[in-house]
DNA sequence: CAACAGTGTTCGGCATTGTCGACCGGGGTT
DNA sequence: AACCCCGGTCGACAATGCCGAACACTGTTG
C-alpha cells in the first residue's frame, strides 16, 4: 500500500490531539507535541478552521474540535449497519431486562459505544454514544476481546488500569477469562469498572461469522445478579438472544 | 487570510460529501461529484482510510464514513462551552414543562442540535443530538435566524421546501416572523414542520450579548397551545428563563 | 464465450503545492 | 521598558502530492 498523503495525516493527527487534550490548546502546544514547525501547523490549522473541523475561542486564540464535526460523527451513525441493525433489539431488551442496553464495537483496542438505551426506569442518564470505554473493565469489552486475538494481546502487553479492587489486571486473569467467555459464548463483569454496577455481553456476529460487535446491559450488582453472585441467568438468555437476533438481520447465516 | 491546504480542504470535501449521501459511495461517484481525477480522490481516501475516518465495505469496495469521526464529534460536546452550560438547565426545563427539550445553534445556515433530553414521560424516542434541522421550520431555528441577518438572507434568498401546509416559505412571511421574534425575544413554530406539533424557544446570549444558540422544547399542538391556538404563556415563560439562565451563565452580563 | 463497461488500485514524471524558518505585531509578566 | 510567549504572516525552495494512463478484477452484455 502506498504512502499517505503527509498532510491529511498530520490534519487527522492534530484533530486526534485536541480531541484527547479535552479542552482548548493553542498553535503552540500543538506544533510541539507533533514535531511541527509552528507555520506548518498553522497552514492546516487554518483550513480545518475554514472547513468547519476546527473552531478558534476569539478571546484566547486557543483552537478546539468545531460543530462541523458532531454531524459527520452522528451521520456515521447513520450509516452503521451494526448500530441500524441493532436499535431494534436493544429496545426489547432493555424493556424486558429492566436495564440500560448498550451496544459496543472495537476502535483502536477501546470499546466504542454505537448505541444507548437508557434504563426504562430512570431518564437521568448521561447518554454515551460516540464515547470510549475500557475494554478489559466492561462486559462489552471482555466480550470483544475474546474474539479478536490482536486487541487482547495488545491490552494484556501492559498492564491496563485498575478501576476497582476487581478490576483484571493480570495478563493471565484476563486471558482466562477470555477463554472462559470463548467457551460460554457470553461474558460479565462485577463491580470491575465501578463497584456494585454489573455488566452482562455477548457477541454480534456479521456475515461470515466474524464479531463485529457486543451487546449487553448494565445495572446494580442487586439486581443483575443473583444471590450468589452470579449474573441472574434469566437476564443473560435474554442478552444472548438479542445478539443472536441482532447477527441474524446482519447476514450471519452459519451460527 | 492566505490560502488553504489543498488536499485537506479536498479530504474534507469528501467527508462532507459521504456524510450527505447517507450511504456508501463508489470511488468514482465520489471523484465525478468532485471534479477529481480518480487517482488523487484514491490516494486521498487512502490516507482518511488509514487514519480510521473512512471505512471500505469490503465486498463492494465502497466507501463510507468510520467510527473515529463519531469520536470525535462527540469529543467536540464535551468541549463545547454552550452545551455544556446549558445541561443543567434543560434537565429542569423538561421536567417543569413535561416535553421534551432541544438546544441547537447554527452550522451552515441549518439548526444543529447540540443538546437533546427526551420528554419524561416518553423513553421511546429518537435522540437526535448531531443531526441538523431545516432553519426555517422549527422554533429553534426561526430564533437563531431571527439574530443572524447573513443567514437570514442566504434563507430567504431561495425559497426553502415546505414540510406542512403551514411552514413559511414566502420571504416576506418569514422575515416578518423573525422580526415579531426579535421584539418578542422569543418565538414558536405551530405545525410548520410536523403537522400536530408545535415548539417555543428563546435565544442564548454568550459573552457580550451576542445570540450563539437557542433552547426550546417541542411537543403536541394540544399540550403545548392554549384553546386560541397560541403557545401557553406558562412555558413561553419556563423557556424564556432557561434561556435566561444559560446565558447569564456563558457570561452574558450586559442583560 | 469474448468483448465490454464498470469497478478499485497502482505507478512514475512533472510542477504545483505545501512545507519550513525567519520575521511581524501584540499581551502579559517580570 | 525589557523580556518572553503568544498567534499570525511571508516568501523561497524542493519535497510533495497531483495527475492521467495503465492495471487487475468482476459482472454483464452481445
Amino acid at each position: 500500500m502506498p504512502g499517505q498523503v503527509q498532510s491529511i495525516a498530520r490534519a487527522a493527527a492534530i484533530l486526534r490531539l485536541l480531541a484527547s487534550s479535552s479542552g482548548r490548546l493553542g498553535i503552540g502546544e500543538i506544533a510541539r507535541s507533533l514535531n511541527l514547525p509552528k507555520g506548518t501547523a498553522h497552514g492546516i490549522i487554518r483550513t480545518l478552521q475554514d472547513v468547519g473541523f476546527v473552531e478558534q475561542d476569539k478571546t484566547s486564540g486557543k483552537y478546539q474540535l468545531g460543530a462541523t464535526l458532531l454531524h459527520l460523527g452522528t451521520s456515521y451513525l447513520d450509516v452503521n449497519e451494526l448500530r441500524s441493525r441493532s436499535i431494534n433489539w436493544a429496545d426489547p431488551l432493555a424493556a424486558r431486562s429492566g436495564e440500560a442496553v448498550r451496544i459496543g464495537t472495537l476502535l483502536d483496542g477501546k470499546v466504542l459505544v454505537v448505541h444507548h438505551v437508557f434504563r426504562p426506569d430512570d431518564i437521568l442518564q448521561t447518554l454515551d454514544v460516540g464515547s470510549l470505554l475500557p475494554p478489559h473493565a466492561t462486559a462489552l469489552g471482555k466480550v470483544l476481546l475474546a474474539y479478536d486475538v490482536g486487541a487482547a494481546n495488545a491490552v494484556t502487553q501492559r498492564e491496563p488500569e485498575p478501576y476497582t479492587r476487581r478490576t483484571l489486571v493480570k495478563a493471565r486473569a484476563l486471558t482466562r477469562a477470555l477463554s472462559e467467555i470463548r467457551d460460554n459464548g457470553w461474558g460479565a463483569e462485577i463491580g470491575e469498572m465501578t463497584p456494585g454496577e454489573a455488566g452482562i455481553a455477548a457477541p454480534i456476529r456479521g456475515y461470515g461469522g466474524l464479531v463485529v460487535g457486543a451487546i449487553g446491559l448494565s445495572g446494580p450488582v442487586d439486581r443483575t445478579c443473583d444471590g450468589s453472585g452470579n449474573p441472574r441467568p434469566a437476564l443473560v438468555t435474554y442478552v444472548r438472544d438479542a445478539a443472536r437476533a441482532v447477527s441474524r438481520d446482519l447476514g450471519a447465516t452459519r451460527w
